[in-house]
DNA sequence: GTCCAGGTCGCGC
DNA sequence: GCGCGACATGGA
């Protein structure tokens, strides 16, 4: 029998609030976040090809998802198992809360989330999005991001204002033109363009990667070899992963470790470095909620 | 018009 | 190994 609504069961600790904001992914389409109501948005394509848009909030004790579009029970699985993911419900983070307690700064910052850093169902939409934040500014990531969904996404039956993200097939299908006329992700259609294609093609294949258990430095080297993931958007992925022994460095990163702990002036990668190192397997945490 | 943004890549030294 | 310019796009 077809439902519309179910509950997800969540640790005592967890707060959606906190999760659905703790960085910047719930800007970016089919995601969307409702700060008045606590709703996380998302429209999400299942196996069984209905296209659903999701009201995510907290009921307390338990989550409550509701679905726009009725759900059998392989839907449900289908959406609890993704969902579980994107808000790292199974995942331990109890070692980084210890060694927060010793700072108090950083433990508030962490406490309206846990630590638990929103993610994407697939790792493909993770890698095309993590793609999208380089050398742009926010502003224009959310653009492409929403013009990629507007353009390629599957949609709700009646509403096509609610896409979800678009398939690896449907991106290849869509084809050079399409992104240079509509989707315009600038040089970066290209490597959003073979990275998809070795998708379809089965050269690469991200949800093996998710679960294949590889050491974290071998992991790196795999994304390393996607054209347009240096340094920065490898450590991002891996942050993806659950593997946070890397520090991203970019220019936010840089900027706020100058500010910080540098008095502004000027710092070296290596010093960047050792302001985390301690941190060892958390390190991207440390930075991620490090105050000011 | 010019500059450049939560980088990456290929080149030359 | 390290420094440097090019790279598409659109906002400031």
């Amino acid at each position: 029998m077809p439902i519309q609504r179910f509950a997800l069961q969540i640790p005592a600790d967890f707060r959606l609030a906190g999760v659905a904001t703790s960085h910047g992914w719930y800007a970016l389409a089919p995601y969307a976040w409702e700060p008045d109501s606590g709703i996380l948005h998302r429209v999400e394509a299942l196996l069984s090809g209905t296209v659903t848009h999701l009201r995510i909030s907290q009921q307390g004790g338990e989550l409550a998802v509701g679905s726009s579009q009725p759900l059998s029970e392989f839907d449900r699985r289908e959406l609890e198992r993704r969902l579980r993911w994107c808000l790292r419900l199974d995942e331990d983070l109890s070692e980084f809360h210890d060694l927060c307690a010793s700072h108090r700064t950083l433990y508030d910052a962490v406490l309206p989330s846990g630590g638990r850093l929103l993610r994407c169902p697939t790792l493909f939409e993770d890698v095309v999005k993590v793609i999208l934040t380089t050398n742009t500014t926010w502003t224009q990531t959310k653009a492409m991001a929403a013009r990629l969904v507007a353009t390629l996404g599957p949609h709700v039956p009646g509403d096509p204002s609610q896409r979800a993200f678009p398939s690896p097939e449907a991106v290849a299908a869509a084809g050079e033109d399409v992104f240079k006329q509509n989707i315009r992700l600038g040089y970066r259609n290209a490597s959003v363009l073979r990275i998809t294609r070795d998708v379809v093609e089965g050269k690469l294949d991200f949800e093996a990667l998710k679960e294949s258990g590889l050491p974290t430095h071998e992991l790196r080297r795999r994304l390393l070899t996607l054209p347009g993931v240096g340094p920065y958007s490898a450590a991002t992925l891996l942050m993806i992963l659950g593997r946070y022994d890397e520090l991203g460095i970019d220019t936010e990163l840089k900027a706020h470790v100058s500010r910080k702990y540098f008095n502004g002036g000027p710092v070296s990668e290596k010093q960047m470095r050792a302001v985390y190192e301690h941190w060892g397997r958390w390190r991207y945490l440390a930075y991620w909620f490090d105050p000011q």
